[in-house]
DNA sequence: CAGTTCAAGATTGTCGACAATCCAATTTTT
DNA sequence: AAAAATTGGATTGTCGACAATCTTGAACTG
């Protein structure tokens, strides 16, 4: 995926230890290294990290606040597990604020971030007929040119909150069922119909279609689970 | 204002130093006890609840993430400063999420609650009457009737991303500048449109009201903002 | 034999101390 | 005298140890 680098570049010395272990936890939580509601052991992830508990338990203080783990004082963190109605939730957030960014990026993005999107739809339709529309773009491509129009938004709260926050749960929902689209040509024609937009500069048609597009993931993912649970009780993603 | 408590009630004792401590420093920095742009002394705050530096750090890493305070490493953390953008920025979170939020009450929310919130919308007329509509209704009785509508769209990430990190800043921007709608009577009657509009059913109709409340509120600020900005260069908040 | 009680072990919560880094005032140099 | 270098103080980052709480498994009772 493409690099999503801090405005500041910090040298990595001079990043906190619990800074960079944090880091480490999220990719191994969102890439399922550490599966959904495994109790997290302050005392043997320490010795894997090669820290301290201290700077540990400030790391999962700062999993809580991502809603990565959920913690009981005196007991432990673990893991969040999401169900099919939290799964189907956070599609909800994404559509209102994805939908409002769209709606400023359509106001606010400039034209070269505008080109250069473009060039990275072209690059998503090779990927598409070469690798059979499989691996990247349904992994972190399509979730590339989401955070991109955030970007272009040019609100730093929205950015916040979608990258910070709800895009390591979309991530990490992807990981853990190869599921998602499994639309990919469908969806490729729906981001040129939203960038499309932007460039024109017409906010409501591109709020209204980036609404659309997340609203039809939903519903995508909804049917699945729906069929999913036909066949086995268990709702649990 | 309304006490907005957990669903389960966690007896005292069992909760964590670091919790506690907090959610205390959450309150001094929404009141405006421990103003923006004010540093963050471990030792000194570690006195003055009486605690060691350990929970004092995970408390300051859960600020961080409820993006209260602001932290450098080896630098150490400070209390944000709204600027007039940050401001408009929050302002459009708010339209998307609570727009949505407003949305699925109108699909999700009981009666009961619907009745519930009516009332307490008959009290803040009767507060705006007394009181000349200063003192409570502006400070928490808005918040209180946009919190009531979240939970009643039974949309546990949206409460989650509104009811735990925004509000917080909404309320600190209220607290420091007692500034705020100054148009009590008219939003009592846009709340008052609103909640009919769930009660109808009509989601379409409930999100354009809250969005349009919302953004009107934003438009308001904004004026404000630049009248402001017109005498005085200093653009912080 | 099922269910309860209790005790030992492990885990979380808290603390104080030490090391590394940053900040400020003084000193030094041009 | 002004600017740069340096040194002392303070703050942040990290660690290991102790106390409080929870969990588990065995012993006990009905």
């Amino acid at each position: 995926m493409t690099e999503i680098k801090d405005s500041k570049a910090i040298s990595p010395e001079t990043r906190t230890l619990a800074d960079r272990v944090c880091d480490e936890i999220v990719t191994a939580i969102v890439v399922g290294d550490i599966p959904p509601g495994h109790k997290i052991s302050e005392p043997e992830l320490a010795k894997v990290y090669g820290i301290s508990r201290g700077p540990l338990r400030e790391a999962i203080r700062r999993l809580e606040g991502l809603r990565l783990v959920e913690r009981k004082p005196h007991i432990g963190a673990r893991v969040v597990k999401l169900s099919a109605k939290e799964l189907i939730e956070i599609y909800c957030v994404r559509e209102a604020l994805e939908g409002m960014a769209c709606r400023l990026a359509a106001e606010n993005m400039p034209q070269d971030e505008i080109d250069s999107l473009r060039t990275l739809l072209n690059e998503h339709e090779q990927s598409i007929e070469q690798l059979d529309g499989r691996s990247y773009f349904q992994k972190e491509g399509d979730l590339d040119f989401h955070h991109r129009i955030v970007q272009g938004s040019k609100n730093e709260k929205l950015l916040e909150f979608l990258g910070g926050d709800l895009y390591h749960l979309v991530r990490m929902y992807r990981y853990q069922f190869s599921a998602s689209s499994s639309r990919p040509t469908r969806a490729l024609k729906e981001h040129r119909q939203i960038l499309d937009a932007i460039e024109s500069r017409d906010p409501e048609l591109a709020e209204m279609l980036m609404r659309r597009h997340i609203g039809a993931a939903r519903k995508n993912v909804q049917d699945k689970l729906n069929k999913a649970t036909e066949t086995s009780e268990d709702t649990h993603v």
